[in-house]
DNA sequence: GAGTCTATCGCAACACGTTGCAATAAGCAT
DNA sequence: ATGCTTATTGCAACGTGTTGCGATAGACTC
């Protein structure tokens, strides 16, 4: 399937990037990379460790949390923080995107590449800044909450 | 002063509130509002715990955190999570405004709400969200840092 | 002022991450 | 295969927030 195809061309990758670097690989980071990519999608810091520690039960909280950390240092994963500042994760594989929390009505929306494009333009123009999509996480009032509190 | 009538102002209001509402004034929340309005503009959490410990050293973390999390309910104080995730706080008479973090340089920058018009417009525009600007905290690149790596 | 009701407090334990350090084990050379 | 070097691990302790619960103490009534 795609799914392994991707999993087992990330591991070489990063076998590879790791020997340059001096690095090493290890049953640990296999795990962790394969539960990386096993939760499609997002997953916390929490649910990722528990999963790893099920895998492997000597594994610790520390372990995972430097692992992730690393990968993204290789910019093979990247996190970020949800409204209530909990830890996310993804690979780099999943399409980069930004999340929207409904303050409202507790609904989660993501906010495509495309879709962000005249955001990120709007930021330069007023800031400088060219901010990280993957970073980004805004907390406000969907449509249908925004008009149902609006009158 | 301005600072010292409006914390006493403060005060006022929220006893008022509290009453309306059941609630109850306490010492506590006395320290834990003048602590935060003596933090001018942004505290983390951690700080203002610190802060109002030592104004009163039985004073407990769960105290602090929960009278903020009042403070917050009753729309006078907000917070937002910082890129480490963790969180700041300050009064909501501070102008509600943005942040930007670099990644390049570790700069911190705040955005104004003029500033930040455009931005919340495209927002809406592209999303039909209505932003909390209070909760927006983006990181990316920095004008400087994005030229020097843009190369 | 004494009594009642219950919001709030302090405490203790927990959840999520992070950090320092000694022990382990990858990867390389012989 | 054996030994060496040092990156990585697991452990244990810490930092920041959160939650449940019994004790305290506001605020209101008589």
């Amino acid at each position: 399937m795609a799914k392994q195809q991707a999993t087992h061309g990330l591991t070489e990758r990063l076998q590879a990037v790791l020997k340059e670097r001096g690095q090493r690989w290890t049953e640990q980071r296999q795990i962790i990379v394969d539960v990386l990519a096993a939760s499609d999608g997002h997953a916390t810091g929490a649910e990722l460790v528990e999963r790893v520690h099920e895998q492997d039960p000597s594994a610790t909280p520390s372990t995972v949390y430097r692992t992730l950390d690393l990968l993204e240092e290789l910019g093979l994963a990247r996190h970020h923080h949800g409204p209530d500042g909990r830890e996310t994760y993804h690979l780099e594989e999943t399409l980069e995107h930004g999340h929207l929390h409904c303050r409202g009505c507790g609904a989660e929306q993501e906010l495509s590449a495309a879709a962000a494009a005249p955001i990120m333009k709007a930021i330069a123009a007023a800031t400088g800044f060219s901010a990280d999509l993957d970073h980004l996480s805004l907390q406000g009032l969907c449509r249908r909450c925004g008009a149902a509190q609006g009158s």
